[in-house]
DNA sequence: CCTCAGCAATTGATTGCTCAGTAATTGAGA
DNA sequence: TCTCAATTACTGAGCAATCAATTGCTGAGG
């Protein structure tokens, strides 16, 4: 056998891995269920995923604004990603820029009324797809060992 | 309390969930290995996760070309998309077009011996990634419990 | 046999990000 | 006190995806 059949072998040998397959299952996941989220927003509330997981990070703590910078850390985005993001939703009212107190480089973000009222509907809308395809197959046993494990990743990812 | 306060507070409550934490954190997951898996990838072979994700379909099967409709619904890429990642994947000599025998709308694709050269050597660089951070961090009977949680969601998402 | 609804791939226009580079501001060390 | 490296946000250019519209082809029903 010469050297190029080998190697398509070892190719075919390593694309069928376990390891490939798993991880190309958990990718598949996410994404497939991040974009069922993202066009149900958009039909029904006219945000996208990534603007509701600002709202998410606004809301949750109503008495303090956050930094872009954090924003942009906590989402996987760089600095001027999350500019733009914030140009947009400020340009549709749901979020509002105030100048950090005590660090002049840094703007704060801060979610508007009309931005918690979206957020309360959007959130309706991604608690059903997030109960349908996330909770509801899985055994609740599951469910925990789940979260459990995508913590201890995130975790590892953030160690290093 | 007025109405708006009641709505800052539910607002708050919602962004709070254990629903929505455990989401974020699958997304958030999900995110950060892949962008690794990303940078490395164009670090050490001058492709992306994509083109990884393609030829990885194009090497498990060697015998058999796969046509760009197939790899685009498993990519979850839009026919568009796929359209111009093969024209990327083509122009730089890691797959190859070919007409598909029975059916002059479709296209196959079949990896080149470059391609699968390229293949090998990335395999080896996510292997990296996704041993250090995907199997290294969870326990092994949490492994296993975990992929088969992702394959139900999937199943979920498939049947519907 | 012909028609026509439906599917595959492609292309133009747009979107939402990244990267590289800039300007303002900060804080730590000489 | 001054300097300078690091940090924040922003901007222009570019890239990889999307959507919408088009073309070519297929197969089922009249």
């Amino acid at each position: 056998m010469n050297p190029v059949n080998r190697e398509n072998d070892e190719a075919a040998r390593v694309a069928d891995s376990r390891l490939v397959h798993d991880f190309g299952l958990l990718i598949k996941a996410a994404t497939r269920l991040e974009q069922r989220i993202d066009t149900a927003l958009r039909k029904e509330c006219e945000i996208s995923h990534t603007m509701f997981e600002v709202l998410i990070r606004l809301c949750r703590h109503p008495d303090e604004e956050i930094s872009q910078r954090r924003l942009a850390d906590d989402l996987t985005l760089t600095s001027s990603g999350i500019t733009r993001l914030i140009d947009r939703m400020e340009g549709s009212g749901l979020v509002r820029r105030v100048p950090a107190p005590g660090d002049r480089r840094s703007v704060l973000v801060e979610s508007t009324d009309h931005g918690r009222a979206v957020f309360l509907r959007a959130a309706a809308a991604h608690a059903q797809v997030v109960e349908r395809y996330f909770v509801a197959p899985l055994a609740s046993a599951d469910y925990g060992r789940l979260t459990h494990s995508l913590g201890e990743i995130e975790k590892a990812l953030r160690d290093s």
